[in-house]
RNA sequence: GGUGCCAUAGCCAAGUGGUAAGGCGUGGGUCUGCAACACCCUGAUCGUCGGUUCAAAUCCGUCUGGCACCU
């Protein structure tokens, strides 16, 4: 146990006030940053992200923030690499990973050291989608029946993006992805770890995605959007414009929506995004559930987290 | 006081005789290289009472509520 390095992880939904108290946790714990969100990894795109700035940083190191041009594509496999040098870093400073952000994919990327393996574009992915345009979604579903008939059981035919996926990797690595995934699944944390999740009443959490969205605009954020179309001749195919609270503005752009709307699809989009979230984190395993209300003030919410990180001897 | 119109799920709403579209919201869930992605599941018997009919949300009457107009 006590050989293993340590890693704390605080997570929970959109605007449940992660930044700040990772802040106030890494100054008690001597820890660094590691930021684990899918969005917020993009140079220029700060407002939409709502990612913490340099002051808000007081002086913690951050990492993997601002990392990307926004023409770049991240993903989980190049999160996994990233993150675990940072961390293999961090260590080798004798100080604490602090995995904050809420991209839970990313972090049990990490945190379970999953194996994604080499892989390297061919085309087939393109083709996939092509046969798949030209004959139909059932068309992909029967391939993948063949190729890995637990895959197909698990996917849902119209989930054409995991289809393609499934038989993407059955093409790369000669493996089937139902085995693959049914072994990195298995795996255990090795880490001495603690994985908090926040949380608070649903109903207030949407109001506070609700006031941050307002508070967005008010930012600028609509300006954010056309200045980075601009400096990176960005369209709506990048990964990286896929992001809330930058897709919905590419519609008003070409005048197809009109902005009162978008911030509406906005709101209730993140208020999605939170619920599954949410949904995520109530299935990863160990996890520790930090519900904001049962606490009076952010004092007794980090004693809280302290004792719990004391007991699991990653301080002392 | 009179006349007319309306009354379908939390909201919007289609449906004019054969046993209730859809959208939004809500809640639940899947997820192992795009994950702030992609995908799945989730609700009513049609204001009330009575009548006509084999059969009514759909036709007739009653009451209630709302809206409009009139005196």
């Amino acid at each position: 146990m006590s050989d293993k390095k340590s890693m704390v992880i605080l997570t929970g939904p959109t605007a449940a006030g992660k930044t700040g108290l990772s802040i106030r946790l890494a100054k008690e714990i001597n820890a660094e940053i590691v930021s684990a969100d899918s969005v917020q990894v993009y140079r220029d795109m700060n407002i939409g992200s709502a990612k913490i700035t340099s002051e808000e940083m007081q002086g913690i190191p951050h990492h993997l923030i601002d990392v990307l041009d926004p023409t770049e594509d991240m993903n989980v496999a190049r999160f996994k690499e990233l993150s675990l040098e940072c961390c293999r870093d961090i260590w080798s400073r004798g100080r604490i990973p602090l995995i904050t952000g809420g991209t839970g994919f990313y972090i049990q990327a990490l945190l379970y050291d999953v194996d994604f393996g080499e892989e390297e574009d061919d085309g087939y992915g393109a083709y996939l989608e092509k046969l798949c345009e030209e004959q139909g979604s059932d068309a992909l579903y029967e391939l993948l029946k063949n190729e890995d008939a637990e895959a197909a059981e698990k996917i849902h035919p119209n989930n054409i993006k995991r289809v393609i996926r499934a038989l993407i990797y059955k093409h790369n690595q000669g493996e089937k992805i139902s085995e693959h995934n049914e072994r990195e699944s298995a795996k255990e944390s090795p880490y001495n770890f603690a994985y908090f999740v926040l949380d608070m009443d649903r109903a207030k959490l949407y109001e506070r995605i609700d006031l941050r969205v307002d508070q967005m605009m008010e930012q600028g954020l609509y300006d954010e959007v056309k200045s980075l179309i601009e400096k990176y001749t960005l369209d709506r195919s990048s990964v990286s414009m896929q992001a809330l609270g930058y897709k919905e503005f590419f519609d008003v752009i070409d005048g197809s929506l009109d902005l009162e709307e978008a911030v509406r699809i906005i709101k209730r989009d993140t208020r999605h995004f939170a619920k599954r979230q949410l949904t995520w984190f109530k299935r990863e395993r160990d996890v520790i559930r930090v519900d904001k209300d049962a606490f009076t003030t952010e004092d007794e919410q980090l004693k809280f987290i302290k004792d719990i990180l004391y007991e699991k001897g990653i301080i002392e």
